[in-house]
DNA sequence: GCCAACGTTGGC
DNA sequence: GCCAACGTTGGC
């Protein structure tokens, strides 16, 4: 099997929390929405069964590394794209009659018994290349080093779910 | 609520 | 293919 990789996903905890991942069946979602070629693209080709997924919440008070999460289904197609229910529906897909959006099912393993918020991990000196620590990164799934990924679950005190 | 950064769209 | 306009993200 690869080597194991490392992700961050965010999420705004107004629309889909840490906690409502917690909460869903198996502790299990498919991430939909991600409507960004570049971060599609990691979806669909980069992200393996059983990689280690950050998932941090934006736009909340205060943004921050919640818990930990891992991939339990690679890249599929994002059915909401089709859904003209869905606040994900995208005309243009439907207009293909397939979707070119991306999701993987991700479980909730750890939560972190200490979030990490931005202000805190700006403080750490080995984070500074983080790609979400700069100025202007605003990609939603993105990749995240092994020793970033051991150094924000260290500091977060994860506990098992 | 403001605004900087970025991605996408569409006129030409 | 250029680029201005527009929409979105997301910190503050």
């Amino acid at each position: 099997m690869a080597k194991r990789k490392y992700w961050l996903m965010k999420t705004e905890p107004d629309v889909f929390s840490f906690e409502d991942l917690v909460a869903a069946p198996r502790r299990t979602t498919h991430w939909e929405g991600v409507r960004n070629y570049q971060a599609r693209n990691l979806l669909r080709d980069e992200l393996k069964k059983g990689d280690g997924v950050l998932i941090y919440h934006s736009n909340a008070e205060p943004s921050a590394v919640v818990g930990l999460a891992e991939v339990v289904r690679e890249g599929y197609p994002d059915a909401a794209a089709l859904d003209p229910k869905s606040e994900y529906f995208d005309p243009k897909a439907k207009a293909k009659g397939e979707s070119p959006w991306c999701v993987v099912d991700v479980k909730a393993t750890h939560r972190f018994s200490t979030p990490l918020p931005l202000a805190q991990l700006r403080e750490l000196a080995p984070l500074k290349d983080m790609v979400l620590l700069r100025k202007g990164s605003r990609l939603s799934v993105q990749p995240v080093t092994e020793a970033e990924f051991e150094l924000i679950g260290a500091n977060g005190k994860p506990v098992k779910i």
